[in-house]
DNA sequence: CTGAAAGCGCTTACAG
DNA sequence: CTGAAAGCGCTTACAG
C-alpha cells in the first residue's frame, strides 16, 4: 500500500483493544503492566499488540499522564573524557530505570545553559541533572522551583537547596599535599586552569588549608592554559615562577601535559620533580612515568546523581540530599621523595 | 497558593490567546513563528506569553503534528574519548537546528541495541544516528524501513541503503604504511583490538593491500587486549611474535598503551621502534614522544552524520548518501627512519 | 477485573 | 490575517 496509507494506519491502542476483544482502558492497563488484568486477558492483548506491530506512543501518554520517562542532562563540555565518564554513569542508571537521557551541552556559558534548560522543559523532561556552567547564579534555583522541575546538581553546586552528587575535593587536595609533604616536599605548586566554579574553589581552598596545616607556604597557585595542546609549554614558566620540587595538578589533563613539558625541559618526573594528578582517569596508569593521582570516580558520581534524581522525581518533597564521595590517593611513579627532587635546580 | 493549584493552573496556549485577545489558532501560529501573523498581533501574543510564563508543550505538539524535534543517537560506548568527540559534533549540529539529542549506549551488543532502538521509537524521535553494535545484521534495515524511521549510520556501516558518515579507513592505513615504508621499514606489524565491524574490516583490508602494494608481508596482524590498562603488557608478546621495526595501531588508545609498554621494555619509541597511531586524538600531541597518527576527525564525522539526518528527515525519499572523509597523516616524533630502528633486536 | 466518557495541549484544515 | 471545530493517542477517574 502507498506510504500515505501506511502512515494513516498507525496502529493505536484502540486497534489492539478491538482485536483482543477488550476495551481501550484494559489494553492501556496491559501496556503499563498493571496487575489488575487477568493472565489470559493480558495474553490476548499482548498477542494482538505483536500481531498488529503496535508501538507505544510516549508522547500521547505523557500528555495525559504528565510523565515523560526522559531526563535532561546538562554538561558544560563533551570532549573532556571526565565528562564522558560521568555521562556513562548517568546513562547506565537512567537506562536501567527504563528511561532515556536528553543530552545538551552548555559550552560552560550561562546564556546557552538558559536556552537549553528551557528547551528541556519544553520537551517535558521529568527532571534535570545539571553540571552548572561557571558563573551560574544561585537565583536559578528560584526559577527551578517556580518551574516545579526536579533538579540535581552534579560535580558543581550552586545552592544548598538542591540535591548534589560530587566528590570531596578539599579532602582530595589534602591527600595530595600530605602525600607530598610526607615525602619531604616543601615547595609545592598547584597548577590550575579552566572556569571557576564550586569544585574549583574547593580545590583551591583545600590546597591552601592543607599546605598551611603542614606549615607550608600556600601561595604557589599557577594558572596554565585551558587548551590541552598548550599545557606542555607552560611547564617552563611554572618553574621560573616558583621553583617547586613538586606540582599538584587541578586535573589529569594538566598532569599529562606538564609531564610532557617537564620531560621536554630535560627533567625526569618522579625523580627531578614530583607530579600528582587529580581525577585518576584511565590514562593515568598508561602514561610513563605512571601518574600518581587522586581518584574522584566520575562514573560513580554519575550514577549517584542519576539515583538522586530518580528518588526526587518519585518524592519531590524529600529534603535536599548531598552525596559526597571520598577521594582516593593512587600512588604510582610520578611522585618520589624530595631529596631526589633537588636536581630540579639544574633546570634554572 | 498550594502546589496542587499551581499544577492545575499550568498556562496553556488558550490562556495566552485569551489574554492577548486572539484565538488559540493565532497564538499557535505565533509560537511557531509563522509569517501569517501581523506584527502588532504577534507582539501582543508574545507579551502575553511572557506575562503568563507560558511554556511550549512539545509533547502535545508532537501528538498532533507528528514531529518531535528530537533525534536518537546510539553509540556502542561512551567512555572512549573518540565517541565523546563524535557525540560532541552531533550535539552541536542538532542543537543548532533547535532540536535535542536522546542518547543511548548499546554497550556494543545487538540485544541492548534492539531494546534501545524500540525505546527511541516509542519516544517518537524524528530519526536516529546509529553507530551499530558489532554483529548487527543487515536485516535491521528492513525493520527500519517498516518503521518508516530515518536512520543514518556513522563510523560503521551495515547497509548500502542507509546514509553513512565516516572516514576512509583503508586510505588511512595506506598513508600509515606508505609513511613507514618510505622511512625504510619492511617489518611492520598491525596492532588491533576491539569488536569486528566495517571500520575494523576496512582497516585490516587497507593494511594488507597497502603492504602488498609495497611488496611487504602483510600477515603481522596482532590482537592486543581490549582493556586499556592491559595494553602496555602486550608489547612484549607482540615483539616476540614478529620482531617488527614499526607498528601501526588500530587506534590511539593502543598507540598510547604500546608507547608505554615499549618504554617499559627499554626501547625508545621513535628511535628503536616506530609507532603510528590512528584517530589523532588531542592526546597524540601531548604524550612523549609526540605520536605520529592518522587523523579521522571524529567531530567532523559527527557533524556530517547529524546533517545527513536532518536532510533525510526533511526529504525522506532522497537516495542514500555516503560522506566519507579523507584521513590525514600527522607526522610527529614516534616514527623515524628504519636504520635507526635496528636497535630493536637488542630487545629479544 | 472491565467499559464509556472526558480531556491532556496542541495543530490542522476549513471558513471567513 | 483570524476563529470554531475536530482530533492526535493515550490515561484517568467513575461506574459497574
Amino acid at each position: 500500500m502507498p506510504v500515505e496509507d501506511r502512515k494513516k494506519s498507525r496502529v493505536t491502542l484502540l486497534d489492539v483493544a478491538q482485536r483482543a476483544g477488550v476495551s481501550r482502558a484494559t489494553a492501556s492497563l496491559v501496556v503499563r503492566k498493571s496487575p489488575l488484568v487477568g493472565a489470559q486477558t493480558r495474553a490476548r492483548v499482548e498477542e494482538a499488540m505483536a500481531a498488529l506491530g503496535y508501538v507505544y506512543n510516549m508522547g500521547a501518554a505523557r500528555l495525559r499522564a504528565e510523565r515523560s520517562n526522559a531526563v535532561g542532562v546538562v554538561v558544560p563540555n563533551l570532549t573532556n573524557p571526565f565528562f564522558a565518564e560521568l555521562l556513562s554513569g548517568i546513562e547506565a542508571v537512567i537506562d536501567r530505570a527504563g528511561m532515556v537521557v536528553l543530552l545538551v551541552n552548555s559550552g560552560d556559558t550561562v546564556e546557552r545553559q538558559d536556552v537549553l534548560m528551557r528547551r528541556l522543559r519544553e520537551h517535558g523532561v521529568d527532571g534535570i541533572i545539571l553540571c552548572a556552567a561557571a558563573g551560574t547564579q544561585a537565583g536559578i534555583v528560584q526559577q527551578l522551583l517556580d518551574w516545579d522541575l526536579p533538579v540535581v546538581q552534579t560535580l558543581r553546586h550552586i545552592s544548598p537547596e538542591l540535591d548534589y552528587a560530587g566528590a570531596d575535593y578539599a579532602a582530595g587536595m589534602r591527600q595530595a599535599v600530605d602525600h607530598l609533604a610526607d615525602l619531604g616536599h616543601t615547595a609545592i605548586s598547584f597548577a590550575v586552569h579552566g572556569p571557576v566554579h564550586s569544585a574549583y574553589d574547593e580545590r583551591i581552598k583545600g590546597f591552601g588549608e592543607a599546605m598551611r596545616a603542614r606549615g607550608l607556604k600556600s601561595d604557589h597557585v599557577i594558572r596554565v592554559p585551558d587548551q590541552t595542546a598548550q599545557i606542555p609549554q607552560a611547564a617552563k614558566a611554572l618553574f621560573e615562577a616558583s621553583r617547586p620540587t613538586a606540582i599538584i595538578c587541578f586535573n589529569d589533563v594538566i598532569a599529562v601535559g606538564l609531564n610532557a613539558g617537564l620531560s621536554d625541559l630535560g627533567l625526569k618526573v618522579g625523580k627531578d620533580v614530583s607530579l600528582v594528578g587529580f581525577d585518576d582517569v584511565t590514562e593515568a596508569d598508561i602514561i610513563r612515568p605512571r601518574l600518581t593521582s587522586i581518584s574522584t570516580a566520575p562514573v560513580t558520581i554519575g550514577e549517584d546523581s542519576a539515583r538522586l534524581l530518580l528518588d526526587r522525581i518519585r518524592e519531590p518533597q524529600l529534603p535536599p540530599r548531598w552525596i559526597i564521595k571520598p577521594t582516593q590517593l593512587h600512588v604510582r611513579h610520578s611522585s618520589a621523595a624530595a631529596a631526589l627532587s633537588l636536581g630540579i635546580h639544574k633546570a634554572g
